[in-house]
DNA sequence: CGACATCCTGAAGCTTTTCTGAAATGCGAG
DNA sequence: CTCGCATTTCAGAAAAGCTTCAGGATGTCG
């Protein structure tokens, strides 16, 4: 289950962040409306959570541009303010639903589950890749007998990897979705990482390889 | 015991919640008709308290549209009335007891014990994890023989720890469920409450262990 | 009322872990 | 063979977490 979360609190934001997570979902935060648009547009994701007052685009352009474009994704908009007038205009615009702030978070994962129950999702909260087996919830990383704990990013990076295993993802993928789009981070710092997880693939004795993609990128190759 | 709470009141609301919470009671809060049917829908209650009068949609209102999609959930309507009337009104609509405002705090807290006690259940005081026992009353941590008692702070945080063993809980998460979701408490209240946590865990010589999830926050570890 | 105890909080200093950027080395395609 | 990436390592920087402490708030008891 992938969300974007567009919000500008920074630290509602990662709030709710962390609280999605913790129910293992995968979440993408942005902070402006322009970053929003162009996440919505490069990911497909299966709910977006989207405060009316951003910088940039607000929060019912994004969603009429959406729409526009043919991307139906189940919208959740979020508003400090409570008038009728503006649920109207949310609904309007296409979001699928609407919360005013405050809320506790059960609320918002009642809401969430709400607009995915007809994808009849299992929650899962473990990755498993030929032998290779990442518990979402300890970032322990698992084969056969062997565990090593992954850091924050070493686990970011490798549950990329397998979310799309066989698949060859671009260096500049993996800047963009684990350091953020915004930030300075080169291509030395992914190699940086796959080096650290080849290293502790072997340690684990996997059969699974990160394969090199001379100028594009990595994949996981299961041999 | 999970109890919901619908009143627009504030003080009224979180004096009663404060109440129940003494009582050993879980208690959520809403204070519109709109949330109540959103949290009743989305949680499981024991008992549900509802104050006829709320804004968006009223008492009669939320029961009735709870009893039509099979909620049958026990609730006790809350009101300033005293008129018959709006007595029948509730419990025709589908309420299981009735009371007017100003009442008792004790008065409520046998509401609600006769309420729940056909279910049978037992309200328990003790919570249990590998081999540590919390007394839910004396906020008493024990384990084989030695015994400390935690303080107010430190018991919610143990308890939640202990509610989700082995499972992760982000610090956003603790400091919304403890520290309030408006309070400005920053990571290291949560990480203080942690390392006095540790401390007693270690004073009564536990095998539980309170791990850190670096980035995400704390998981209770029974090794 | 004053003395005493407890608890909560925020700050400060310290430890540990993780991240980063640079440098040295390796290797494949042309 | 050579150039341009890729790999690996490592030390220092930065971040995150841990612990302790003092001040203030609150509560209790004589």
């Amino acid at each position: 289950m992938n969300v974007l979360i567009a919000e500008d609190e920074k630290r509602l934001a990662n709030a709710i962040a962390e609280i999605l997570k913790e129910h293992k979902y995968q979440v993408d935060v942005v902070y402006n409306g322009n970053d929003a648009l162009a996440y919505t547009e490069a990911e497909d994701y299966d709910v977006f959570v989207c405060d009316v007052m951003l910088p940039g685009v607000n929060g019912f352009d994004i969603v009429k541009e959406m729409r526009r474009r043919g991307d139906n994704t189940p919208t959740i908009m979020l508003t400090a303010r409570t008038s009728l007038s503006d649920k109207v205009t949310g609904l309007d615009a296409g979001a699928d639903d609407y919360m005013t702030k405050p809320f506790q978070p059960a609320e918002l994962l009642a809401r969430l589950r709400a607009l995915t129950r007809r994808q009849g999702e299992v929650i899962i909260d473990e990755l498993s890749c030929g032998d290779l087996t990442l518990n979402l919830s300890t970032y322990d990383l698992s084969c056969a007998d062997k565990t090593v704990r992954l850091s924050y990013k070493e686990f970011e990076v490798l549950q990329l990897l397998m979310q799309n295993a066989g698949r060859t993802i671009p260096k500049e993928t993996l800047i963009v979705r684990i350091w953020g789009i915004e930030s300075d981070a080169g291509d030395n710092n992914v190699e940086a990482y796959i080096s650290f997880l080849r290293k502790k693939l072997k340690y684990v004795q996997s059969t699974v390889q990160i394969a090199t993609q001379r100028k594009v990128g990595y994949r996981l190759e299961i041999s």
